[in-house]
DNA sequence: TCTGGGGTCCTAGGACCC
DNA sequence: TCTGGGGTCCTAGGACCC
Protein backbone atom coordinates (compact mmCIF):
# COMPACT_ATOMS: atom_id res chain seq x y z
CA UNK A 1 0.00 0.00 0.00
CA UNK A 2 1.48 2.93 -0.75
CA UNK A 3 1.01 6.66 0.73
CA UNK A 4 2.12 8.10 3.87
CA UNK A 5 1.69 11.43 5.72
CA UNK A 6 4.59 12.14 7.87
CA UNK A 7 8.31 11.19 7.88
CA UNK A 8 8.28 10.43 11.43
CA UNK A 9 5.69 7.72 11.20
CA UNK A 10 7.37 4.95 9.23
CA UNK A 11 9.51 1.80 10.19
CA UNK A 12 13.00 2.68 11.17
CA UNK A 13 15.27 0.90 8.25
CA UNK A 14 17.05 -1.58 9.06
CA UNK A 15 20.86 -0.28 9.69
CA UNK A 16 23.77 -1.66 11.08
CA UNK A 17 24.23 0.96 14.08
CA UNK A 18 20.50 0.15 14.54
CA UNK A 19 20.82 -3.06 14.75
CA UNK A 20 23.72 -3.23 16.65
CA UNK A 21 21.94 -0.90 19.06
CA UNK A 22 19.07 -2.97 19.03
CA UNK A 23 21.37 -5.85 19.73
CA UNK A 24 22.93 -4.95 22.74
CA UNK A 25 19.75 -3.40 24.04
CA UNK A 26 17.77 -6.93 24.23
CA UNK A 27 20.20 -8.46 26.13
CA UNK A 28 19.11 -6.54 29.27
CA UNK A 29 15.60 -6.72 28.23
CA UNK A 30 12.41 -9.38 28.97
CA UNK A 31 11.05 -11.43 25.90
CA UNK A 32 8.48 -8.63 24.65
CA UNK A 33 5.50 -9.22 22.27
CA UNK A 34 5.08 -6.43 19.33
CA UNK A 35 1.72 -5.99 17.64
CA UNK A 36 1.71 -4.76 14.00
CA UNK A 37 -1.77 -3.97 11.90
CA UNK A 38 -2.20 -3.13 8.68
CA UNK A 39 -4.80 -1.70 7.05
CA UNK A 40 -6.12 -4.09 4.35
CA UNK A 41 -5.82 -2.29 0.85
CA UNK A 42 -6.73 0.63 3.23
CA UNK A 43 -7.65 3.27 0.15
CA UNK A 44 -9.81 1.11 -1.52
CA UNK A 45 -11.93 -0.02 1.44
CA UNK A 46 -12.37 3.50 2.64
CA UNK A 47 -14.00 4.20 -0.59
CA UNK A 48 -15.98 1.04 -0.95
CA UNK A 49 -16.85 2.07 2.88
CA UNK A 50 -17.85 5.55 1.84
CA UNK A 51 -20.08 4.05 -1.16
CA UNK A 52 -21.62 0.85 -0.90
CA UNK A 53 -22.59 0.50 -4.23
CA UNK A 54 -19.00 -0.44 -4.98
CA UNK A 55 -19.08 -3.57 -2.85
CA UNK A 56 -18.53 -6.63 -4.77
CA UNK A 57 -16.77 -4.95 -7.84
CA UNK A 58 -12.97 -4.26 -8.40
CA UNK A 59 -12.02 -1.08 -7.29
CA UNK A 60 -8.57 1.32 -7.80
CA UNK A 61 -7.57 4.13 -6.32
CA UNK A 62 -5.31 6.66 -8.50
CA UNK A 63 -4.08 5.77 -11.61
CA UNK A 64 -7.39 6.88 -12.83
CA UNK A 65 -5.93 10.36 -14.59
CA UNK A 66 -5.67 9.80 -18.42
CA UNK A 67 -1.74 10.48 -18.20
CA UNK A 68 1.30 8.25 -16.70
CA UNK A 69 -0.67 7.52 -13.65
CA UNK A 70 -0.15 4.48 -11.43
CA UNK A 71 -2.55 2.35 -9.16
CA UNK A 72 -2.17 3.83 -5.26
CA UNK A 73 -4.44 0.88 -3.62
CA UNK A 74 -6.23 -1.67 -5.36
CA UNK A 75 -9.06 -3.73 -3.62
CA UNK A 76 -8.63 -7.63 -2.93
CA UNK A 77 -11.15 -8.65 -6.26
CA UNK A 78 -9.15 -6.25 -8.37
CA UNK A 79 -5.72 -7.63 -6.60
CA UNK A 80 -7.37 -10.97 -8.16
CA UNK A 81 -6.80 -9.74 -11.78
CA UNK A 82 -3.51 -9.05 -11.31
CA UNK A 83 -3.46 -5.27 -10.08
CA UNK A 84 -1.66 -3.83 -7.39
CA UNK A 85 -0.13 -0.24 -6.33
CA UNK A 86 2.55 0.78 -8.31
CA UNK A 87 1.31 -0.65 -11.18
CA UNK A 88 0.61 1.99 -14.22
CA UNK A 89 -2.78 2.76 -14.87
CA UNK A 90 -2.96 1.80 -18.61
CA UNK A 91 -1.67 -1.98 -17.60
CA UNK A 92 -4.55 -1.91 -15.28
CA UNK A 93 -6.95 -1.21 -17.13
CA UNK A 94 -5.85 -3.83 -19.54
CA UNK A 95 -5.80 -6.62 -17.32
CA UNK A 96 -9.57 -5.79 -15.21
CA UNK A 97 -11.46 -3.25 -17.75
CA UNK A 98 -14.22 -3.06 -15.61
CA UNK A 99 -12.37 -1.79 -12.25
CA UNK A 100 -13.77 1.01 -10.93
CA UNK A 101 -11.46 4.06 -10.78
CA UNK A 102 -11.18 6.97 -8.05
CA UNK A 103 -8.86 9.12 -7.46
CA UNK A 104 -7.06 9.66 -4.51
CA UNK A 105 -8.47 11.46 -1.36
CA UNK A 106 -5.99 12.06 0.82
CA UNK A 107 -7.28 14.20 3.73
CA UNK A 108 -10.24 11.57 4.39
CA UNK A 109 -7.31 8.89 4.45
CA UNK A 110 -5.64 10.93 7.17
CA UNK A 111 -8.74 11.60 8.76
CA UNK A 112 -9.90 8.33 9.18
CA UNK A 113 -6.14 7.07 10.10
CA UNK A 114 -5.82 9.69 12.93
CA UNK A 115 -9.07 8.21 14.55
CA UNK A 116 -7.79 4.35 14.29
CA UNK A 117 -4.88 5.18 15.50
CA UNK A 118 -6.36 7.09 18.93
CA UNK A 119 -8.60 3.86 18.81
CA UNK A 120 -5.74 1.89 19.57
CA UNK A 121 -5.39 3.09 22.27
CA UNK A 122 -7.46 1.10 24.58
CA UNK A 123 -5.03 -2.10 23.38
CA UNK A 124 -1.32 -1.00 24.98
CA UNK A 125 0.19 3.14 26.04
CA UNK A 126 2.65 2.20 23.27
CA UNK A 127 1.05 2.89 20.14
CA UNK A 128 3.66 4.12 17.52
CA UNK A 129 2.05 4.92 13.81
CA UNK A 130 4.65 3.83 10.86
CA UNK A 131 2.22 5.20 7.87
CA UNK A 132 -1.21 6.52 7.10
CA UNK A 133 -2.36 2.05 7.25
CA UNK A 134 -0.13 0.50 9.86
CA UNK A 135 1.12 0.94 13.41
CA UNK A 136 2.95 -0.99 15.33
CA UNK A 137 1.68 -1.43 19.55
CA UNK A 138 4.13 -2.82 22.51
CA UNK A 139 1.40 -5.30 24.21
CA UNK A 140 4.07 -6.91 26.26
CA UNK A 141 2.17 -7.28 29.91
CA UNK A 142 -0.77 -5.76 28.05
CA UNK A 143 -1.82 -8.70 26.49
CA UNK A 144 -2.63 -10.53 29.95
CA UNK A 145 -5.68 -8.10 30.26
CA UNK A 146 -7.30 -9.25 27.66
CA UNK A 147 -6.94 -13.06 28.38
CA UNK A 148 -3.70 -13.50 25.95
CA UNK A 149 -2.45 -11.98 22.68
CA UNK A 150 -4.66 -14.39 20.44
CA UNK A 151 -7.52 -13.02 22.20
CA UNK A 152 -6.20 -9.53 22.42
CA UNK A 153 -5.79 -9.64 18.95
CA UNK A 154 -8.91 -10.78 18.13
CA UNK A 155 -10.62 -8.06 20.13
CA UNK A 156 -8.62 -5.07 18.24
CA UNK A 157 -9.76 -6.61 14.86
CA UNK A 158 -13.41 -6.40 16.24
CA UNK A 159 -13.06 -3.76 17.01
CA UNK A 160 -11.16 -1.82 13.76
CA UNK A 161 -14.12 -4.03 12.07
CA UNK A 162 -16.96 -2.41 14.18
CA UNK A 163 -15.99 1.11 14.66
CA UNK A 164 -14.85 1.56 11.35
CA UNK A 165 -16.23 -1.21 9.10
CA UNK A 166 -12.83 -1.73 7.49
CA UNK A 167 -10.76 -4.53 7.32
CA UNK A 168 -7.37 -5.21 9.18
CA UNK A 169 -4.90 -7.91 9.73
CA UNK A 170 -2.65 -8.24 12.55
CA UNK A 171 1.07 -9.75 13.16
CA UNK A 172 1.99 -10.51 16.80
CA UNK A 173 5.83 -11.65 17.17
CA UNK A 174 8.66 -11.23 19.67
CA UNK A 175 9.81 -8.37 17.47
CA UNK A 176 9.15 -5.37 15.17
CA UNK A 177 9.97 -6.52 12.36
CA UNK A 178 8.56 -10.20 12.61
CA UNK A 179 5.49 -8.79 13.69
CA UNK A 180 5.13 -6.91 10.61
CA UNK A 181 6.11 -9.67 8.47
CA UNK A 182 3.40 -11.57 10.55
CA UNK A 183 0.74 -9.41 9.02
CA UNK A 184 1.99 -9.09 5.55
CA UNK A 185 1.87 -13.49 5.86
CA UNK A 186 -1.76 -13.00 7.43
CA UNK A 187 -3.44 -10.71 4.75
CA UNK A 188 -5.82 -10.10 3.93
CA UNK A 189 -8.11 -9.78 6.96
CA UNK A 190 -6.16 -12.48 9.15
CA UNK A 191 -4.27 -12.72 12.54
CA UNK A 192 -0.93 -14.23 12.65
CA UNK A 193 1.11 -15.50 15.73
CA UNK A 194 4.84 -16.13 16.21
CA UNK A 195 5.49 -17.04 19.48
CA UNK A 196 9.32 -17.38 19.02
CA UNK A 197 11.80 -16.34 16.54
CA UNK A 198 12.09 -20.16 15.55
CA UNK A 199 8.54 -20.43 14.62
CA UNK A 200 8.36 -17.30 12.20
CA UNK A 201 12.33 -18.57 11.12
CA UNK A 202 10.42 -21.55 10.27
CA UNK A 203 7.33 -19.84 8.01
CA UNK A 204 9.68 -17.60 6.51
CA UNK A 205 12.02 -20.49 5.39
CA UNK A 206 10.01 -21.14 1.84
CA UNK A 207 9.49 -17.27 0.68
CA UNK A 208 11.33 -15.89 -1.81
CA UNK A 209 14.52 -13.33 0.19
CA UNK A 210 12.44 -10.32 -1.50
CA UNK A 211 9.58 -10.97 0.35
CA UNK A 212 11.40 -9.91 3.70
CA UNK A 213 11.16 -6.25 4.41
CA UNK A 214 14.57 -4.23 4.39
CA UNK A 215 15.01 -6.29 1.14
CA UNK A 216 14.32 -5.04 -2.39
CA UNK A 217 14.95 -5.49 -5.71
CA UNK A 218 18.68 -4.79 -5.78
CA UNK A 219 19.78 -6.63 -2.70
CA UNK A 220 17.14 -9.28 -3.98
CA UNK A 221 19.38 -10.09 -7.13
CA UNK A 222 22.50 -9.32 -5.64
CA UNK A 223 21.64 -12.31 -3.36
CA UNK A 224 19.95 -14.44 -6.44
CA UNK A 225 23.24 -13.99 -7.87
CA UNK A 226 25.13 -16.39 -5.15
CA UNK A 227 22.68 -18.98 -5.34
CA UNK A 228 20.13 -17.73 -2.41
CA UNK A 229 16.47 -17.30 -3.46
CA UNK A 230 14.96 -18.51 -0.50
CA UNK A 231 14.73 -16.95 3.00
CA UNK A 232 15.44 -20.30 4.35
CA UNK A 233 18.73 -20.29 2.53
CA UNK A 234 19.44 -17.18 3.42
CA UNK A 235 18.96 -18.14 7.18
CA UNK A 236 21.20 -21.14 6.94
CA UNK A 237 23.98 -18.99 5.18
CA UNK A 238 27.04 -18.52 7.36
CA UNK A 239 28.00 -14.64 8.29
CA UNK A 240 31.56 -14.87 6.47
CA UNK A 241 30.06 -15.69 3.14
CA UNK A 242 27.55 -13.00 3.62
CA UNK A 243 30.11 -10.48 4.91
CA UNK A 244 32.21 -11.01 2.03
CA UNK A 245 29.50 -10.14 -0.48
CA UNK A 246 27.43 -7.59 1.42
CA UNK A 247 30.05 -5.75 4.09
CA UNK A 248 28.92 -5.22 7.03
CA UNK A 249 25.71 -5.57 6.62
CA UNK A 250 25.57 -9.18 5.80
CA UNK A 251 25.39 -11.37 8.97
CA UNK A 252 22.30 -8.71 10.07
CA UNK A 253 20.32 -9.75 6.29
CA UNK A 254 20.62 -13.80 7.99
CA UNK A 255 19.56 -12.56 11.31
CA UNK A 256 16.43 -10.99 9.37
CA UNK A 257 15.61 -13.74 7.28
CA UNK A 258 16.06 -15.82 11.32
CA UNK A 259 13.26 -13.99 12.68
CA UNK A 260 16.26 -12.76 15.59
CA UNK A 261 16.02 -8.90 14.64
CA UNK A 262 14.95 -7.19 17.80
CA UNK A 263 13.85 -3.95 16.32
CA UNK A 264 12.50 -1.92 19.07
CA UNK A 265 10.10 1.07 19.00
CA UNK A 266 12.46 4.66 19.39
CA UNK A 267 12.18 6.11 23.16
CA UNK A 268 10.43 9.39 23.08
CA UNK A 269 13.36 11.02 23.87
CA UNK A 270 14.88 10.04 20.89
CA UNK A 271 12.81 11.20 18.48
CA UNK A 272 14.33 14.19 16.21
CA UNK A 273 12.33 16.42 14.53
CA UNK A 274 9.25 15.11 13.21
CA UNK A 275 10.24 15.87 9.30
CA UNK A 276 13.79 15.94 7.55
CA UNK A 277 13.14 17.05 4.40
CA UNK A 278 9.90 18.99 2.70
CA UNK A 279 9.73 18.38 -1.37
CA UNK A 280 7.57 18.21 -3.89
CA UNK A 281 8.04 16.21 -7.68
CA UNK A 282 6.18 16.38 -10.42
CA UNK A 283 5.98 14.10 -13.54
CA UNK A 284 4.70 16.14 -16.45
CA UNK A 285 1.85 14.93 -19.01
CA UNK A 286 4.06 15.09 -21.59
CA UNK A 287 8.18 15.80 -21.40
CA UNK A 288 9.25 19.75 -21.21
CA UNK A 289 12.49 20.87 -23.42
CA UNK A 290 11.38 24.27 -23.05
CA UNK A 291 13.41 26.33 -20.88
CA UNK A 292 10.88 28.68 -19.67
CA UNK A 293 8.21 26.53 -19.23
CA UNK A 294 10.34 24.41 -17.22
CA UNK A 295 10.86 27.25 -14.91
CA UNK A 296 7.66 27.95 -14.62
CA UNK A 297 7.31 24.36 -12.70
CA UNK A 298 9.95 24.84 -11.01
CA UNK A 299 8.10 28.46 -9.45
CA UNK A 300 5.23 26.57 -8.71
CA UNK A 301 7.14 23.37 -6.83
CA UNK A 302 8.84 26.28 -4.85
CA UNK A 303 5.83 27.52 -4.04
CA UNK A 304 4.43 24.52 -2.41
CA UNK A 305 7.38 23.52 -0.81
CA UNK A 306 7.67 26.95 0.78
CA UNK A 307 4.54 26.94 1.96
CA UNK A 308 4.44 23.91 4.08
CA UNK A 309 8.06 24.83 5.35
CA UNK A 310 6.25 27.94 6.80
CA UNK A 311 3.55 25.68 8.07
CA UNK A 312 5.36 23.86 9.52
CA UNK A 313 7.46 26.30 11.26
CA UNK A 314 10.86 25.18 9.44
CA UNK A 315 13.17 27.54 7.53
CA UNK A 316 15.51 25.04 5.77
CA UNK A 317 19.62 25.12 4.80
CA UNK A 318 19.25 22.37 2.19
CA UNK A 319 17.82 22.51 -1.61
CA UNK A 320 17.69 19.53 -4.18
CA UNK A 321 16.92 20.11 -7.39
CA UNK A 322 15.84 16.64 -9.03
CA UNK A 323 15.83 16.19 -12.83
CA UNK A 324 14.48 13.48 -14.62
CA UNK A 325 14.67 13.10 -18.25
CA UNK A 326 13.11 11.52 -20.28
CA UNK A 327 15.26 8.39 -20.85
CA UNK A 328 14.33 7.81 -17.10
CA UNK A 329 17.84 8.69 -15.80
CA UNK A 330 17.90 10.97 -12.80
CA UNK A 331 19.95 13.37 -11.19
CA UNK A 332 19.84 15.75 -8.17
CA UNK A 333 21.85 18.78 -7.68
CA UNK A 334 22.28 20.59 -4.24
CA UNK A 335 23.06 24.16 -2.81
CA UNK A 336 24.03 25.02 0.59
CA UNK A 337 22.12 28.13 1.52
CA UNK A 338 24.11 31.01 3.20
CA UNK A 339 20.94 30.91 5.68
CA UNK A 340 18.21 29.13 6.82
CA UNK A 341 15.29 30.36 5.10
CA UNK A 342 11.61 29.73 4.50
CA UNK A 343 11.34 32.25 1.97
CA UNK A 344 9.76 31.73 -0.97
CA UNK A 345 11.93 34.04 -3.55
CA UNK A 346 14.61 32.57 -2.04
CA UNK A 347 13.85 29.60 -2.79
CA UNK A 348 12.30 30.71 -6.67
CA UNK A 349 16.20 32.06 -7.02
CA UNK A 350 18.00 29.35 -5.77
CA UNK A 351 15.96 26.82 -7.38
CA UNK A 352 16.89 28.43 -10.78
CA UNK A 353 19.96 29.03 -10.42
CA UNK A 354 20.43 24.73 -9.90
CA UNK A 355 18.55 24.60 -12.96
CA UNK A 356 20.68 26.96 -14.82
CA UNK A 357 23.75 24.74 -13.77
CA UNK A 358 23.02 21.29 -14.44
CA UNK A 359 20.19 21.66 -17.21
CA UNK A 360 21.61 19.02 -19.94
CA UNK A 361 19.20 21.95 -22.18
CA UNK A 362 17.70 20.48 -25.28
CA UNK A 363 17.16 17.19 -23.36
CA UNK A 364 13.24 16.13 -22.53
CA UNK A 365 12.35 16.90 -19.29
CA UNK A 366 10.20 14.60 -17.78
CA UNK A 367 9.93 15.34 -13.95
CA UNK A 368 11.51 17.96 -11.73
CA UNK A 369 11.32 17.78 -8.24
CA UNK A 370 12.07 19.91 -4.99
CA UNK A 371 13.08 19.27 -1.27
CA UNK A 372 14.39 21.91 1.32
CA UNK A 373 16.65 20.00 4.33
CA UNK A 374 18.53 21.04 6.82
CA UNK A 375 15.58 22.29 8.43
CA UNK A 376 15.30 23.62 12.12
CA UNK A 377 12.45 25.73 14.13
CA UNK A 378 11.72 29.23 12.93
CA UNK A 379 12.73 31.33 15.63
CA UNK A 380 9.80 32.68 17.18
CA UNK A 381 8.94 36.43 16.58
CA UNK A 382 6.17 37.48 19.19
CA UNK A 383 3.17 39.27 18.62
CA UNK A 384 1.28 40.10 15.41
CA UNK A 385 3.28 40.82 12.12
CA UNK A 386 2.95 44.05 10.79
CA UNK A 387 1.52 43.95 7.46
CA UNK A 388 2.39 47.29 5.99
CA UNK A 389 5.51 48.46 8.01
CA UNK A 390 8.54 47.08 9.26
CA UNK A 391 11.97 46.15 6.74
CA UNK A 392 11.42 44.62 2.88
CA UNK A 393 11.83 40.83 4.48
CA UNK A 394 9.85 41.09 7.16
CA UNK A 395 6.81 42.64 4.82
CA UNK A 396 7.42 39.63 2.47
CA UNK A 397 7.14 37.47 5.35
CA UNK A 398 3.69 39.13 6.19
CA UNK A 399 3.01 38.90 2.44
CA UNK A 400 3.56 34.88 1.78
CA UNK A 401 1.60 34.57 5.18
CA UNK A 402 -1.45 36.12 3.56
CA UNK A 403 -0.93 34.22 0.89
CA UNK A 404 -1.13 30.83 2.70
CA UNK A 405 -4.05 31.69 4.71
CA UNK A 406 -6.08 32.61 1.09
CA UNK A 407 -5.02 29.32 -0.04
CA UNK A 408 -5.75 27.31 2.88
CA UNK A 409 -9.08 28.73 2.93
CA UNK A 410 -10.09 28.87 -0.81
CA UNK A 411 -7.78 26.72 -2.73
CA UNK A 412 -4.68 26.25 -4.36
CA UNK A 413 -5.84 28.02 -7.76
CA UNK A 414 -7.41 31.42 -6.33
CA UNK A 415 -4.07 33.82 -6.77
CA UNK A 416 -0.95 33.01 -8.55
CA UNK A 417 2.61 34.39 -9.50
CA UNK A 418 2.20 36.88 -12.17
CA UNK A 419 3.93 36.08 -15.21
CA UNK A 420 5.35 39.21 -16.72
CA UNK A 421 6.02 38.58 -19.85
CA UNK A 422 7.44 35.44 -21.07
CA UNK A 423 8.09 33.74 -16.77
CA UNK A 424 10.06 37.20 -15.53
CA UNK A 425 10.69 37.23 -12.57
CA UNK A 426 7.65 38.45 -11.02
CA UNK A 427 6.68 40.01 -8.37
CA UNK A 428 3.33 40.40 -8.13
CA UNK A 429 0.50 38.58 -8.14
CA UNK A 430 -2.70 38.32 -9.95
CA UNK A 431 -6.03 36.68 -8.92
CA UNK A 432 -6.88 33.73 -11.47
CA UNK A 433 -9.84 33.38 -13.19
CA UNK A 434 -11.50 30.99 -11.97
CA UNK A 435 -10.91 32.63 -8.30
CA UNK A 436 -13.23 31.85 -5.59
CA UNK A 437 -15.53 34.49 -5.12
CA UNK A 438 -14.73 36.80 -1.88
CA UNK A 439 -17.40 37.75 0.54
CA UNK A 440 -16.56 41.06 1.81
CA UNK A 441 -15.25 40.40 5.64
CA UNK A 442 -13.13 42.89 7.49
CA UNK A 443 -9.58 41.26 6.01
CA UNK A 444 -10.46 42.12 2.07
CA UNK A 445 -8.91 45.39 2.34
CA UNK A 446 -6.16 44.18 3.56
CA UNK A 447 -5.35 41.63 0.99
CA UNK A 448 -5.86 43.42 -1.70
CA UNK A 449 -3.40 46.25 -0.47
CA UNK A 450 -0.65 43.72 0.67
CA UNK A 451 -1.30 41.66 -2.83
CA UNK A 452 -0.63 44.48 -4.61
CA UNK A 453 -3.79 43.45 -6.96
CA UNK A 454 -5.93 45.71 -8.61
CA UNK A 455 -9.31 43.94 -7.05
CA UNK A 456 -10.40 40.66 -5.60
CA UNK A 457 -13.60 39.51 -7.61
C1' DT B 1 2.31 -1.40 -20.06
C1' DC B 2 6.50 2.15 -19.84
C1' DT B 3 7.62 3.19 -14.97
C1' DG B 4 3.71 8.44 -9.09
C1' DG B 5 4.94 10.97 -5.04
C1' DG B 6 6.22 11.31 -0.33
C1' DG B 7 10.06 10.31 2.41
C1' DT B 8 14.74 8.18 5.21
C1' DC B 9 19.17 6.49 5.44
C1' DC B 10 23.69 4.87 3.77
C1' DT B 11 27.90 5.14 1.09
C1' DA B 12 31.54 6.54 -1.97
C1' DG B 13 34.47 9.98 -3.37
C1' DG B 14 36.45 14.52 -3.32
C1' DA B 15 38.00 18.62 -0.78
C1' DC B 16 40.27 20.21 2.97
C1' DC B 17 42.82 20.38 7.34
C1' DC B 18 46.27 18.84 10.60
C1' DT C 1 60.24 16.87 -3.50
C1' DC C 2 56.18 15.20 -2.78
C1' DT C 3 54.48 12.04 0.55
C1' DG C 4 51.40 9.51 5.10
C1' DG C 5 47.17 9.00 7.29
C1' DG C 6 43.31 10.34 10.06
C1' DG C 7 39.22 13.14 10.54
C1' DT C 8 35.38 15.86 8.88
C1' DC C 9 32.34 17.97 5.74
C1' DC C 10 29.87 18.11 1.49
C1' DT C 11 27.62 16.18 -2.59
C1' DA C 12 25.56 12.78 -5.65
C1' DG C 13 23.63 8.52 -6.16
C1' DG C 14 21.22 4.59 -4.77
C1' DA C 15 18.37 1.31 -1.92
C1' DC C 16 14.29 0.91 0.29
C1' DC C 17 9.57 1.76 2.21
C1' DC C 18 4.51 3.04 1.99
Amino acid sequence: MAWQHGAERRLAPLTPTRLESSFRLRKDLPPRKLLHIDMDAFFAEVEIRDNPSLRGRPVAVGGGGGYRGVVTSANYLARQYGLKAGMPSGQARKLCPQTVFLPVNGRKYVFVSAQIMSALEQFSPEVRPLSVDEASLDITGCERLFGGALELGLKLKEMVRHRFDLPCTVGIAPNRLTAKMAANLGKPDGLLIFSTTQEAAAAFAPLPVEEMVGIGAATGKALNRIGITTLGQLAGTADFVLKSHFGILGPYLRQMAAGEWAGRMRQDDERGPVEKSIGHQRTFEVNLTDTNELRARLVGLAEMVARRVRKGGWKGQVLTLTVRYGDFHTFTHQSHLPAPTADEEALIDNSWKLLEECLDSGREVRLLGLSLSGLSAKSSRGGQLDLFGGNRLVRREALENALDALRERFGEKVIARAQGGRYARARRYVPCQDMVPLRGGAGKEAFVQALGISKIC
